[in-house]
DNA sequence: TATGAAAATAGCTGAAT
DNA sequence: ATTCAGCTATTTTCATA
């Protein structure tokens, strides 16, 4: 857990930070704008990146550039015995599944779907119905995005942030 | 028409699979393990960029790493009159709100919300509840991830994949 | 335990082919 | 698309506080 040596101060922040705003920015230039030699900063990214709070670098792409035009949310309702481990192995076998997890509220689980148009998410949508411990769901098709922000779960601590200690 | 600007072919899918999977691989790196110089992959990306499929590069960080160790999702039921925009800006006001977007299905609008703990969570709900236009609300907690890959919206194409418009 | 500076290796990028 | 050349960045080593 995170009680133990995570020294995740103000410069860990802006470095993370900077990275999530360009990975591939160059570690003299993160250097640069946080008063740090390059050098520094590749210790504390390699630090980061071994410590598991930076689990990768990847590339955003517009999906629809890539033949991926339409999106959906989908809340999966399960017979009572179905534990959520089944869900997860099959959930591996949908490319178009792009997340899934457990949840709160009416429905066991709640899957993020991609799919290249309303044709193929339906008949997406037909195989996971046709899965033996689904009994219902309910889809809610993605018109548009309010919001397009890099911003996604931020670099700043959280309000009543009990996140960062420093010595 | 096909021979115009954006042909968008295997070996495009390729380099943005694998920028998708490590956005700080070099070129050479990854020029090796396609077929191609790293001057050529460098002159792909550069076009990619520039055609908007690559809309950018960024770190992926453990949020509970940074001290966002609630997520929900919730769905938001609006006044009859009430336009998308209007919600759209409001969200804009929430760094807790990391995605929003219109939906069909009951709701309106499904929002994705990180915050420090459950009581963070209850007082941003209670915020957003209270916007004037919000007439109900349904949360979901996430409880686990069954899918932590990386593959989001995989770089593969989709089944019936008809791709690449651009500008 | 941290940093910064220097040296060697590797990568980036433009021009020519 | 490749090769080559000049420049920049990364990464190891070493010295310092």
């Amino acid at each position: 857990m995170s009680t133990r040596a995570a020294p995740f101060d103000e410069l860990d922040r802006k470095i993370v930070a900077a990275l999530m705003e360009n990975a591939r920015a160059s570690f003299n230039e993160i250097g640069a704008t946080i008063g740090l030699s390059g050098t520094a900063v590749k210790r504390r990214v390699d630090r980061l990146c071994a410590n598991g709070v930076i689990t990768g670098f990847t590339a955003t792409v517009r999906p629809s550039a890539l033949g991926w035009r339409t999106e959906a949310f989908v809340e999966v309702y399960c017979d009572s015995a179905a534990p959520p481990r089944r869900m997860g192995e099959v959930v591996r076998n949908y490319p178009e599944i792009v997340a899934a997890m457990t949840v709160t509220g009416g429905a066991d689980a709640l899957l993020h779907v991609r799919a290249a148009d309303v044709q193929h998410f339906e008949e997406v949508l037909e195989r996971i119905r046709a899965e033996p411990f689904v009994r219902k769901t309910i889809s809610h098709l993605v018109l548009s995005h309010l919001q397009t922000m890099g911003s996604e779960a931020g670099a700043g601590r959280p309000a009543s942030g009990n996140a960062a200690h420093h010595r």
